[in-house]
DNA sequence: CTGAAAGCGCTAACAC
DNA sequence: GTGTTAGCGCTTTCAG
């Protein structure tokens, strides 16, 4: 059974392609009477237009990319995106997409085996356009991307000024904010627990930890700030260290929320009480973190709202229609729960 | 910068489109030496063959689709796939796509909202197949896709016989065997948390988890059976209701890990200890799971290589290569930890 | 209001 | 070994 194409429609019909093409699409100098008999030969053969010949007219995909980052490959080789900030990211992605009648393409990869998926997509006519995520503090996407002339939107940016358009989340605000919430509750001896240090966020987070640190009156101490990988393995053998140092933080802000929930997984086997022996709060506002007992104070970064309006400037920028905002700073919202707070 | 084409690098070597497409595809026909003038020619030139004039000639696409299940969409119109399972999932069909070339188009939808994505991806020939998941004890999207001819892979399958290409995790023993587990361990009151009615796991589960009980000499009571939906607020709330009922169930297994993880949330609340008050187990071996306090007890299946092997299979069928195995049946494996142990 | 014709960029028969 | 040609299925001028 060979898809019906819209030559079939027309013959059926007597009528020329063109005027089969243009009934469907929805032209006005289609006499009402000739839309309707096409209208109804379509439906009943079953027709719909091939998107390939269509994209190949138009010069358009109708898709957009995302490479899902990953930090590391687990055992055996396998690769999860362990972070659940990226399913509701996607979930935005995928619903905007949607809405636009665009497809989207997604592919999994760390940090070094990306560019090959970015040429494939660019080089290919792949896609109309990328979200690029995790921006590093240097980053050869934007380059890449800018240099081919494709379209994208980045969350977060590189250091220094940047021309193309992006979705922030002022994270070293949110840090800053953070620590001061810790020390409202006593806390002095505040320790931070990183991510990989090319990454722009890491600079902005650790900036903002230590602004907060200042305005609290509290000397910074390079011993308490200790590297994570953004995973919960990595928090959790950051905090294993860390709360066996002497003196003890007495809490721990993780780069994010799944450094924060491998953090109170170390605590819990070191027998400390996470709320009230110990302080641990994270950044993302996933829903493990809300789940989690005690549930984790962070701050939220609203993931699925971002990843969609990210689609919406994207098509925008495709389109060539005009953009309100091109440069979007959002600030994140502190959420205090029991693991700062110590009630349950 | 317009793109450039094979036209460009043909005019510019004054040789035909033919050789140059001949010499890139690597045919054996072409001269050594003309092979080499063209293949500098178009690194310098950059030229990329585009993906959309390629499909349209070889009447293909290269893509494969994945629509990814959500049971329901959140507050706010928000939709995030809170499954883990799912993420690593997706990973193993990116990374196995990837290997074969091809592309991997994703959406997100319920089961309400998911026929029209199905639709513009066959009728619109987006696609060169699909992998389905989350089987229907009756599942339209089977019928539709063969109905259309468009190769697919199920992840599960519908009842009774089924012709068409699978990989399924058995999980009807797996539930015996969880039981099993549990009343070797000397619970009598196991109760159990499903999920939708109409998902063929829904009832390879629970027979299973009878099967377990008929064995170990326990009288099934229906008083024990809740139902949840998948989703950790689904067990947590049937936990809560199940673990307020006198007498209380002593062992509560979730059809999945996210319910068995919503359930350990509940009885943390009610004051009891998992693993020593109360033991929970789940399904599916999430990382969650490992890394929860207490780490769950539960039965892994690969979700990573499960998602490979389907992916293989696909592209198997749509190159019209036989297949080895066309349905494949893999035994979940049982991991004892703490939340039924009690050891921590 | 409708149709003929030109291509989008590439591959694959089929000649030479 | 290389070139000519005919499309893949559609949209879009441009004529009628």
């Amino acid at each position: 059974m060979s898809p019906v194409t819209i030559r079939d429609v027309a013959t059926r019909l007597n009528l020329s392609i063109t005027t089969v093409s243009r009934a469907l699409d929805g032209y006005a100098d289609v006499a009402a009477a000739t839309r309707a008999r096409v209208e109804t030969a379509a439906r009943e053969m079953g027709y719909a237009p091939s998107h390939m010949a269509r994209q190949m007219r138009r010069q358009r995909t109708d898709a957009i990319g995302f490479v899902i980052p990953v930090t590391r490959k687990l055992e055996g080789g396998s690769r999860a995106f362990a972070d659940p900030y990226f399913s509701e990211f996607i979930a935005g992605l995928g619903d905007e997409a949607t809405r636009h009648r665009l497809d989207l393409l997604v592919s999994v990869a760390t940090e070094e085996d990306e560019q090959p998926i970015y040429e494939r997509w660019a080089r290919g006519r792949r896609v109309d356009g990328f979200v690029l995520n995790r921006m590093r503090a240097h980053d050869w996407r934007a380059r890449f991307l800018l240099r081919n002339s494709l379209p994208f939107v980045a969350n977060g940016r590189e250091i220094g000024e940047v021309t193309y358009p992006f979705i922030e989340v002022d994270s070293r605000s949110g840090f800053s904010q953070l620590v001061a919430h810790l020390a409202g509750l006593g806390h002095r001896r505040i320790a931070y627990i990183g991510g990989l240090p090319n990454l722009r966020s890491q600079s902005d987070r650790l900036s903002g930890y230590r602004a907060g640190l200042k305005k609290a009156g509290i000397a910074f101490d390079k011993r308490l700030v200790a590297a994570g990988d953004l995973t919960r393995q990595g928090g959790y053998l950051a905090a294993l260290e860390l709360l066996q140092r002497a003196p003890r933080p007495t809490a721990l802000i993780g780069m994010n929320d799944m450094t924060a929930l491998g953090a109170m997984r170390a605590a819990n086997e070191l027998g400390l009480q996470v709320g009230r022996d110990v302080a641990i709060a994270g950044f993302d506002g996933i829903d493990d973190g809300a789940h989690a007992s005690p549930p984790l104070t962070t701050l939220i970064q609203p993931a699925y709202s971002i990843a969609r309006q990210s689609v919406q400037m994207l098509v925008a920028l495709i389109n060539g229609d005009p953009i309100v905002e091109r440069q979007i700073v959002l600030q994140p919202e502190l959420v205090a729960r029991a693991s700062t707070l110590g009630t349950s």
